[in-house]
Formats: structure tokens, sequence, C-alpha cells
DNA sequence: ATTATTATTGCAGAATTGTGCAAAGGAGAA
DNA sequence: TTCTCCTTTGCACAATTCTGCAATAATAAT
């Protein structure tokens, strides 16, 4: 796994780069996937229905901002969520955006 | 002020849409500036050195997911921080990048 | 209503990102 | 080593985003 360097980020602010890595439905989905529990990547190919390269690609921005990790098996690499603090992340977004509903309602 | 289907973002997951208005250096600095206290649209304009038209853009994608809000002043707008779930959600993107670079020294 | 000031939108070109295919690059087994 | 399988990179094209300018719209004051 050599990853670094590979997939071509547009240099940014680091809490930039995390940011757009979440940026993404297709990246958003690997991560709901990956709360089940880890996959294997052709798991994660098959449930995106994307060619393996593009999922390499996509798992390689998740990984350079450490929202996933992944370890070697003997067919491939198996995945999983990098730190909880992604749920965290993930639940403050969600509040951020139930405030603004919320703000929209009462006028 | 008739924000809303005005700067045109893609479609997509809710939770994208807020990732995608803080992946963006101009955006992360007008949030950043923002820190020290609420801001007329003007003052936000000569700190990014961008036309008029394209703070109008970026402040209309942070508002619509309700990092920023605004009042109305005799002179413009005035904008601030759209509640302190900001500050936690960048934070808690400090601590994932943090714990990331932890790992990278390790190996 | 008219005017002056500020904000937003339409448009176009440059820059960045997403995707798939083909080829090249590792890792492990025979 | 050689083979096989999985992963990654190079490339090209489509899609999306960023930016500035000009024109339009909105707001407040006269």
């Amino acid at each position: 796994m050599r990853r670094g360097g590979c997939h071509l980020v547009f240099p940014r602010d680091q809490r930039g780069v995390l940011f757009f890595a979440l940026a993404s439905d297709q990246r958003l989905r690997i991560i709901q996937f990956l709360k089940s529990g880890e996959k294997h990547t052709y798991e994660i190919v098959n449930f995106l229905r994307l060619h393996p390269s593009v999922v390499s690609r996509h798992l390689s921005i998740l990984y350079d901002v450490g929202i996933v990790m992944a370890k070697r098996e003997r067919d491939g690499y198996i995945w999983s969520i990098g730190t909880d603090n992604v749920f965290k992340l993930l639940s403050c977004a969600n509040e951020i955006l139930q405030e603004k509903r919320k703000k929209e309602d009462n006028f």
C-alpha cells in the first residue's frame, strides 16, 4: 500500500482536505457502509457499483485524512473507520443542519 | 436577501453539502475571520480580496447550510457564525487530523 | 418616484474533480 | 521465479466548481 500522492487533491488547508473527503456522496456511502463493520475492498466495490480503480481512489482520499484505515489480508485489504471522531463529526454536522431547518420552519 | 437556488451546488447528501461548504480555503478563511466577531460584507470582501460577486456566492453557500447567519444593516449585511457547533465541528476535524499525524509518526 | 448603494445573477473561461479503461505495480502462493 | 489476483497509476473525457465582469435586482434614503 503506497498511498500518498496518487490521487491528486488540490493543495489546500488540511481541514479543507478533510472536509473535501467528506463532500462526496460516494465517499459518504463508504463511511455509512463501514459503520456496520470492516469490509473487504471487493465488498465496497460491489456496494458502490463503481470501477475498482475509482473505489481505490475514493478509499485513498479517505485514508489520507484518517477517516478510514486498512489492514492487509491474504486476498486484499480490509477497511474500517479510522476513529470514532468520524462519527462525532457526522453527528455534529447533523446538528448544524437540524438547527438550520428549525430556523427556517420558524419563518 | 433571497438566498436559495442562486449559487448552484450539485445536488448531494445534505451532510455532503455542508462538508462541501467547508471544503474551500476561501470559505474557511471567512469562518476564521468571523471568529473575531461579526463583520460587514465589505470587510469580508477586503479581507479575501475577491470580487464582491464571488464573496456573495461563498457567503450564500455558507448561509444555506447554517454555518453563517446574516442580519440587515442600513448599508448592507452583517455576518456572523451561525452556531457554536461550527467550532465543535472544526475542533473535531483537527482531532482527526492530529490522530492521523500521530499514527504516521509511529511508522 | 428617483437616486445611490449594495447584493445577486447570467455568462464565459479556467481550474478542479469524478469516472472508466488499459497498463503497470505489489503481494502471496505454487 | 513464475503465476495469479488484487491494487494503483496514466490517460482521456465528462461533470462540477471557481472566478471576474457586466447587467440586473433589491434596499434604503432623498
